[in-house]
DNA sequence: AAACAAGTAGACCGAGCTGTCTACATGCGC
DNA sequence: GCGCATGTAGACAGCTCGGTCTACTTGTTT
């Protein structure tokens, strides 16, 4: 396989369990099989690694988000897909995000305040382009296709909802079950419509 | 003043503001102007100094946020209390509270991801305080003071938009202004009633 | 005055960190 | 077969960290 690859895959996997300031690049290398030299060949420092573990999450969580939420056609179902995705992988129920430990981003967010940091940058950015995904997913429903106003509203909404849901689970380990009850979200939703 | 009382002032300060990994405890020293042996005559370790950081900023802020939403009489002004009180601390109108940098224990609880480690724990028992602070004052509106899971479930609710709203303004500098549109809030509160 | 608690200033230890460098092995193109 | 890119293994430098310890100062109690 290709080492610079692998070298992310297993970094990754551990900056998302134990952070980036708790991860010495030693054990990084000792879990990769990997000689110090050729980590330092393909990156050239270790925020230069985590920028490229962010890439890669960031792809690969929105391509798995985009394909839970796609063919919606009411924005309650996107809701309800939405909730029961992310649900499940608290849960551990989604082997491609690995085993829960609450969002990357906001995760690796809290460990560089400075606002104009790279890898704080790229953590907002990555926020970003999930609440577009979310605006485009519900501006494709019919009942909004022509209220790209009411769409933001609700995406930023249901960002805003399962932002809070995901830090709840990571730091008291306990789910927002109501946000999967489908009548909670059909008032929610009616209540915006 | 009292040395203990300042240093856990000095300290609560700086890591709220950069981080718990990221802040030595020489920094600290600096900026209390304390002697390091007189640190450790109070803290057996950076740990428990951390510990007591967080007891303090936990009292603080469940004081200041009973404080905002206390002699709200309907569920809705309880929402609006809350969220324009959020909003008002992201905007740095909230001096008691420092400097806005996100929650304090979302960000420290990031930093340890071992769920059983004293820190995470005390992250997490902040959090159910909060929330039964949530319930209670919801408990007491005339309109749910005898629907006891009413109360609890809109605690919930507004638990999950309130944590979202803070990650949302700590990674990505915005704030979700549609949570302090009365109509908003009146109809998501509405549904739920 | 003497004893003592509590503070300052900072050297120091052992450990861990990132990143460099040397020495050697392996596989592929020419 | 030879050159070269790419890999392994790990010693090493330079730094920072948490925490201990010594030496000295200050203020209060008895």
């Amino acid at each position: 396989m290709d080492k610079r690859t692998h070298i992310i895959n297993t970094a990754l996997n551990t900056f998302y369990q134990k952070g980036i300031h708790s991860v010495g690049i030693n054990e990084i290398l000792k879990q990769a099989n990997v000689a110090k030299k050729t980590l330092y060949n393909h990156f050239v420092s270790k925020d230069e690694l985590i920028c490229a573990c962010l890439e890669v999450r960031d792809q690969r969580f929105n391509r798995w988000l985009s394909n839970q939420i796609a063919d919606c056609a009411t924005p309650q179902q996107v809701a309800g897909a939405l909730f029961s995705a992310i649900a499940r992988w608290i849960d551990n129920k989604v082997p491609e995000l690995g085993d829960f430990n609450g969002c990357f981003f906001i995760n690796t967010s809290a460990e560089y305040p400075e606002p104009d940091h790279p890898i704080a940058l790229q953590c907002a950015a990555h926020k970003q382009a999930v609440l577009e995904l979310l605006i485009n997913t519900l501006s494709q429903t019919t009942q909004l296709q022509h209220q790209p106003t009411k769409a933001t509203q609700m995406a930023h909404l249901l960002m805003t909802l399962k932002e809070g849901m995901i830090c709840q689970a990571r730091v008291t380990h306990t789910t927002n079950h109501y946000l999967q009850n489908p009548e909670f979200l059909a008032q929610l939703m009616d209540a915006q419509a």
